[in-house]
DNA sequence: GAACTTCGTCGAAGCGTTTCGACGAAGCGG
DNA sequence: CCGCTTCGTCGAAACGCTTCGACGAAGTTC
């Protein structure tokens, strides 16, 4: 493995010479520039990432923190984490992904303190999230995907989930319904202060009565099992619902399969709206649905973009912005069949 | 930030002697340590990675190289990458998830001579894999998850798809199915050397010759369209079909649906086995699907054991290992109902 | 053309660790 | 009680890079 001192003594100049040539941090005339450069490619040189953190005490590493559990990564946050890495790429940057999990409080404080990491993308924050706290305390720059309570010292890049729930909310009275059931994460999680589920249940209902229907949501265990009970439940408290919108990835193929179970089309009797959804899984069902879709890899452009606006330029700037999804209409919407309503159901 | 050199002083020893308590790669006596200890606890030293990495030429990072479709990952990725990182974390090492496509073969070179990782996990191996090359002649030690065309030099663990292949045929003709398609990969998949499909590929024709029946294989995209499309190809060929064979994620949701279009039902009028596939997977589909589970967290496990054991003792030793699938009966697979062929079909 | 800048390069001092050789103090067999 | 190991500690030299101050040579300005 070559080192700057095999190439400068090549290239007949000195050590600091050839960093100057690789960081271009002092002129260089293109005489010299040139040689050093041949050197270089000559002895196949490339720089130790270990030695240039020690000594520009920067790794050029970004950690992107994805709590990692057992329901996998969606499309969504895939298309996030790529868009996170080709952003990290350009502004020459690795991006590194870590799994940590919420319990490994100690590893994130262990990680952040032994300076591997110039920077953190924080995914799937709560409303409080002891991370922050740890990171800030620590002093790595920080970017979150989604919000804390407080946002007033942070930057963050999040879904408008307001936005998206009042359009997904207007495309289906807009059609006609007036019946519709909001189908969140389970209330394990909404306890648990996850902001999606509770930001999206406020906008539901202001979004709802805005249009002078009455709100109804029902909390799902995110499963297939979830998603039936969660139907039955709807049908409870509304028997004359003809639409569904549901923010989870997981419990819609069980409301989708309760329906048919039902003997209820979709989207003849009842339509159904798959909310921060990808096209990838919103194409995986029969018909396939009509979906909110999250701007996944903006998101992640965006974070990484603001991050390393923060290191490389000296300002204190913070970055605060909220991205709406986009409705993209697909076979799982149509207009209310007037129908007599399912009455002693369940 | 406490450096060493804090905590050497603040303890009356020298800087070695807070190393060798760090390392323990020289004896010290109790009575220093705990002096020592005492001092890093009161400045909360941290040791910097870089620094150590630079001095002791081991990063103690190791990388899971990921490529990053725009699919995402599943469940039995996941459960890959938790077992990999827990794995690690118990050896005394970070696990960093580095989302390389296809394209960035430079990139890798990068990374890889930059000595910034000790060792490597390649995951989604080819057959003929440029990757496998590149980090071979960067001199990184590298464990594969699947195996290249020659294996000869290489360490790698990788699911026993013989075996589970011959498990998911026997499960169905011992209910009596004799005529079974296998829902393959794509033929670009197949094409392009994508180990999984062509070994499944060739365990299937093996399988059902044993048992002295025909192998009908269909290459299906990956999407629910192709799916539906596969399934359609399928009846072309064997009208009579009473079971499905898939290994596809993604294609299965489609063949589910088309199923039901055609008024068939699961697992009545045919049965549907899914391989490769994790539970929560199987569980969103109704009925849920019988499916081949594969051993995603122990391979994540077991390829970073080889791996450590490869750094950190001297030997040269390679490790090859294959686990098959479990199989998991669920409710998409019965007896056949005996019924008449499809006929004109389609 | 004297007095300043700017340009291009060099040498050397770090960055925070690990690790090697050295060395006094014990412990031990004979 | 004399040589030998072993134990516990120290000082100093790496590790491979960045960065700072210095300094001729060349341009500029009046």
């Amino acid at each position: 493995m070559a080192t700057m001192h095999d190439v400068a003594r090549l290239a007949q100049v000195s050590v600091s010479t050839v960093s100057y040539v690789l960081t271009g941090t002092r002129p260089i005339s293109q005489a010299t520039r040139n040689k050093v450069l041949a050197a270089m490619a000559q002895l196949d040189y490339q720089p130790n990432a270990m030695a240039r953190g020690l000594a520009s005490r920067r790794s050029r590493i970004l950690g992107l923190l994805m709590p990692m559990d057992e329901r996998g990564l969606g499309a969504t946050e895939t298309a996030f984490v790529t868009g996170a890495a080709a952003a990290a790429s350009v502004a020459g940057y690795h991006l590194v992904l870590s799994p940590v999990g919420g319990g490994d409080l100690d590893d994130l404080r262990r990680l952040a303190s032994q300076r591997m990491l110039d920077g953190v993308v924080l995914m799937e924050v709560q409303l409080a999230d002891e991370r922050v706290t740890v990171l800030q305390e620590a002093g790595v720059p920080l970017v979150l995907i989604g919000r804390t309570g407080d946002t007033s010292t942070l930057s963050y890049v999040d879904i408008d989930f307001d936005q998206t729930v009042r359009e997904a909310v207007a495309h289906l009275v807009g059609l006609g319904h007036r019946r519709i059931v909001y189908v969140n994460h389970s209330a394990a999680t909404l306890a648990s202060g996850y902001g999606p589920a509770l930001r999206t249940r406020d906008a539901f209902t202001a979004a709802m009565t805005g249009h002078g229907l009455e709100p109804v949501m029902i909390a799902a265990e995110d499963s297939a099992a979830g998603g039936r009970a969660a139907l039955a439940a709807a049908f409870a408290q509304a028997p004359e619902l003809t639409a569904v919108l549901a923010m989870n990835e997981t419990a819609i193929f069980g409301i989708l399969g309760e329906l048919t179970g039902r003997g209820l089309s979709v989207p003849d009797d009842v339509s159904v709206v798959s909310m921060v959804t990808s096209p990838q899984v919103a194409e995986l069902a029969t018909p396939a649905l009509t979906a909110m879709t999250s701007p996944g890899s903006a998101l992640g452009r965006i974070a990484i973009e603001a991050l390393t606006r923060h290191l490389d330029g000296p300002a204190d700037l913070r970055h605060q912005q909220l991205l709406p999804c986009a409705l993209e209409i697909r076979g799982s919407t149509a207009p209310p069949r007037s129908r007599q309503p399912m009455g002693a159901d369940q």
